[in-house]
RNA sequence: GCGCCCGUAGCUCAACUGGAUAGAGCAUCAGCCUUCUAAGCUGGCGGUUGCAGGUUCGAGUCCUGCCGGGCGCGCCA
């Protein structure tokens, strides 16, 4: 719909040379917004106060100029000035009930762009470290990350969607080690559990699955000589024993089978969730290279240099605070060089645009981050770090307390049993990720009115049960005479439905420009509202044929919309409830 | 101390990247089922957008400084 509105400005500017060379390359776009008010009509455009100073004259002469150039259109009713030399548009009718045929006709592509020339984009996220199951926190990400996708694409985005599994350092070895000390612990040796360790209950189930053999050491042997008033000291001394005890072949089986069998659990718990991705990438496999390559990069660059046996990278020349070590004085290459390294191959493997989805506590790093790319010759703009706020669990009026540190945290899994996939997801992006979120387990599973969720698939449900009901009645839709008689829509129920379905398409846009899901979630919640407004007000199965049909083909499309969207949010769309 | 995010109705949140009289839900008060699902609808009450300046035709939105809350500031990952 505004795109009509866009296509009418558009020519009246080009019949106004003066005016559009102003405006340049400017996209006419953003300057044509829905109005609030009613009364100011359908669509309003700023341009002439926009122009004004510029050309020195009055915003109400510019107003006046581009009005008279404005093309003869049958989706325009009137267009005014008011205000400040706000250029107001009255759509017609019209206008709306081809739009209403445009719904059916697209039906699941109604909203969707297709695939342009756009940047290609590699979208990452949830990437949780694969040392245990994935909580609460992480089931936002997935949702967020998931819901953005579906977004993008349906913005006509070309988009891949990537899960980087932390599965190198010392955290991994960390994981060896719990699990080769519940193993320990199985075969009858009592010990106290180091702190570092990872505590939760998984381990213990992992440790009995585990196939290798550990006769060679047991817990005296690895706690020999350990330091026991650091735990950070205490643990990297237990891995350095487990390697010596075991040999580095055993331990690393052990490691890597505990992670295999953690990535499954998360890859299923994702799968359960319809969170999909097209890879997989793996931080060992960056050691096959394109750290190297990257590192090497850089030094061909003269962005590296060598102090106190290091060799640092200069990100200060990127607005970094400081400059940070890639390569350690021992040989070992940090976490950032695999970082950079990691983004550097994203471009490499072909993408324009890399968007990160992070925790809020990570934004530390993005500046980093960006510093490595521009170091490559990338601009800064080309990576995105969306930042996802904390979740805070409530049952009822009481905060769940969680503590990942003691294990003691609800896992996606659980809350998926317990509230559903369909609350969750919706839940999860219904408030800006900026926004720290309040999760209301009581309210996401009460069958009422507050449960947007509910709320949304109710209305798709009313509309499934009006088409049965006239089943019941042995009546028979008819699509097409209901296109024909849509004049008969005069209701203002109808009206004001017709105009916020109008709007599906924009909104789609916005939420991905935005990178807001909860733009749609408000969205359909509106819908929803005007629904069941206008079905408490009205009878939809009346004996004149003309307005039954007109009246069924609008609903029709209101549930084609609704099932739209809850499908980007990932949602199902009930028949019944 | 430095950096990032946030502060809007009693509560939880919106506000179309600077637009016209700041909107929803919950709570509360008053109504609506002989009728396509009352898992619904209608109306009332509720605001100095944390505070103080600034930018301009116009500020919840942008800039500066305070106040308050969250999170970061490792050769950890």
């Amino acid at each position: 719909m505004k795109s009509n509105i866009e296509k009418i400005l558009q020519q009246a500017l080009t019949a106004l040379p003066e005016y559009s060379g102003v405006l340049e390359n400017q996209s006419i776009n953003n300057m044509i917004e829905r109005t609030r008010d009613p009364r100011h009509g359908d669509f309003t455009t700023n341009i002439a106060m926009r122009l004004a100073k510029t050309l020195g004259k009055s915003p109400k002469e510019i107003a006046t100029t581009v009005i008279k150039n404005l093309p003869d259109s049958d989706l325009i009713n009137s267009v005014d000035i008011a205000g400040a030399g706000f250029i107001n548009f009255h759509i017609s009718q019209l206008a709306l009930h081809r739009e209403l045929a445009e719904i059916l006709k697209s039906g699941s592509a109604y909203g969707r762009k297709a695939a342009r020339n756009t940047p290609k984009v590699l979208l990452e996220f949830v990437s949780a470290n694969p040392t245990g199951p994935l909580h609460v926190g992480h089931g936002r990400h997935a949702a967020y990350g998931a819901t953005l996708g579906n977004l993008l694409e349906a913005a006509g985005y070309q988009v891949d969607r990537e899960y980087y599994v932390n599965d190198a350092g010392r955290q991994m070895d960390i994981l060896g080690v719990s699990i080769l000390l519940r193993m320990l612990e199985k075969n009858g040796e009592s010990f106290t559990f180091p702190e570092a360790g990872y505590h939760g209950d998984y381990i213990r189930t992992i440790a009995a699955s585990v196939d290798e053999d550990i006769s060679d050491t047991s817990v005296s042997l690895l706690l020999d000589s350990v330091p026991n008033n650091n735990k950070e000291e205490m643990i990297d001394a237990l891995i350095e024993n487990s390697e010596k005890m075991l040999g580095a072949d055993k331990f690393r089986s052990i490691r890597q089978q505990a992670l295999e069998s953690i990535l499954e659990d998360i890859k299923d718990d994702l799968e359960g969730f319809c969170v999909t991705f097209n890879s997989w990438f793996s931080e060992q496999s960056l050691t096959d290279g394109l750290i190297d390559d990257a590192l090497a990069a850089l030094e061909d660059r003269g962005m590296t240099y060598q102090k106190d046996g290091n060799v640092w990278f200069r990100s200060t020349d990127f607005g970094d605070s400081k400059d940070r070590v890639v390569v350690r004085a021992n040989g070992k290459t940090t976490y950032f060089a695999s970082d950079i390294a990691y983004h550097y191959g994203k471009r490499k493997r072909g993408y324009d645009l890399l968007i990160d989805v992070l925790g809020s506590d990570h934004h530390g790093y993005v500046n980093r981050v960006k510093a490595g790319l521009e170091a490559f010759g990338y601009a800064a703009d080309s990576m995105e770090a969306l930042l996802v706020q904390f979740v805070t669990l409530y049952r009822g009026g009481d905060k769940v307390q969680m503590s990942t540190r003691s294990g003691q945290f609800v896992t996606l899994r659980e809350l998926r049993e317990e509230v559903g996939n369909d609350a969750a997801r919706l839940f999860y992006v219904m408030r800006s990720n900026d926004q720290h979120l309040d999760f209301d387990l009581e309210l996401a599973k009460s069958n009422s009115t507050d449960n947007p969720v509910y709320y949304i698939q109710y209305a798709h449900a009313r509309i499934e049960s009006v088409f049965r009901q006239l089943k019941d009645q042995s009546l028979e839709y008819n699509e097409g005479i209901g296109v024909e008689h849509f004049e008969r829509l005069t209701e203002s129920h109808e009206k004001a439905l017709m105009g916020s379905l109008s709007r599906y398409p924009e909104i789609i846009g916005l939420a991905a420009t935005k990178r807001s899901p909860h733009t749609l979630v408000h969205y359909l919640r509106g819908i929803a509202n005007e629904l069941h407004s206008y079905y408490n007000a009205h009878t939809f199965l009346v004996e004149d044929t003309n307005l039954r049909n007109a009246r069924l083909t609008l609903i029709k499309a209101t549930q084609m919309v609704i099932a739209n969207g809850l499908s980007i949010i990932g949602v199902s769309a009930p028949a019944e409830m």
